[in-house]
DNA sequence: CTGAAGACCTGCCTGC
DNA sequence: TGCAGGCAGGTCTTCA
């Protein structure tokens, strides 16, 4: 399920396991996940350097300068366990280091998708040439989330899902975002106020910034590297809460659909 | 161009 | 108990 706190968490979990350690072998359980997993066989060697994030991809930095790449579409999981520990159900990577432990990938839905791009080959990778800012960087603000809804039609949540407008909102966190800063999901972008959307932007970097601390959202499978789960569905606001009453004003918290996609909101406290 | 909807794949929950 | 139907985190592609 994750969105970009749970990204972070997986990758501040993977960090201290990965870096260092040198791969010795890679197997892969099957071709493809999403689109076929890149030349796998190649790892064999490779050093780790470093563990970095960029919107919800997970990149992993090896010593040849190339990258492996990997997003966890809805229901991927990393998990690092002793080699010896049998492959789990949906276990469809595993990548063997030098210490006796494996990097598992597990993934239901195989939403997920991996690959391993050249030095200097990011920046104009398609997965990432379009990106917008990053929400917990310093080129995200309230100007620059107004300079991207400037005249959009659009429903303002649609418009912060879009990683065109900033990278890492997903469902859930847009609908906690805009409850926080007290829009209407449904109100058209362009028509929301400068002074409101620099309020979002604030509310954005806030719950995102409060989810990783938490350690994420635990839904349904979400799980760290260690296996414990995250903690910031307690938090949740209006997110799955459909005819519970409102936090704030007690009212009924409602439900609509918008791009196919459930929203959740309570139309007493967002306009 | 913009925005909406469909596709990808599996598991889980609900209701009959 | 069994089964059909609806629902789920993200992104890319297609269609109007």
């Amino acid at each position: 399920m994750p969105e970009l706190p749970e990204v972070e968490v997986v990758r501040t979990g993977l960090e201290p396991c990965l870096v260092g350690r040198r791969i010795e072998s890679v197997t892969c359980h099957r071709t493809g996940l999403r689109y076929p997993l890149p030349d796998m066989a190649s790892l064999h060697g490779c050093l780790i350097t470093a563990v970095r994030r960029r919107s919800k991809y997970l990149l992993i930095e090896l010593s040849d300068e190339r990258v492996l790449v990997w997003h966890l579409g809805m229901t991927g999981q990393f998990h690092v366990l002793h080699k010896d520990v049998p492959a789990g159900k949906h276990e469809h990577v595993r990548i063997n280091l030098d210490n006796d432990t494996s990097l598992r990938y597990r993934d239901a839905r195989r939403f997920g998708y991996a690959g391993l791009l050249a030095a200097g080959e990011q920046a104009t990778h398609p997965w990432f040439a379009a990106l917008g800012p990053e929400p917990l960087g310093d080129a995200f603000d309230g100007a620059c989330l107004s300079s991207r809804c400037r005249g959009r039609k659009a429903p303002i949540k649609t418009v912060i899902m879009d990683a065109h407008v900033v990278v890492g909102v997903g469902n859930i966190y847009a609908a906690e975002s805009l409850f926080r800063a007290g829009i209407h999901p449904a109100r058209a972008a362009g028509a929301v106020s400068a002074a409101r959307l620099e309020r979002l932007a604030t509310c954005i970097r806030a719950v995102l910034g409060e989810a990783i601390c938490a350690g994420g959202s635990t839904i349904s499978d979400f799980v760290r590297a260690d296996g414990r789960p995250g903690y910031f569905a307690h938090a949740f606001q209006v997110y799955g809460r459909t005819g519970l009453p409102c936090f704030v004003c007690g009212g009924a918290i409602k439900r609509i659909q918008q791009s196919g996609r459930s929203s959740f909101y309570c139309s007493h406290c967002q306009h």
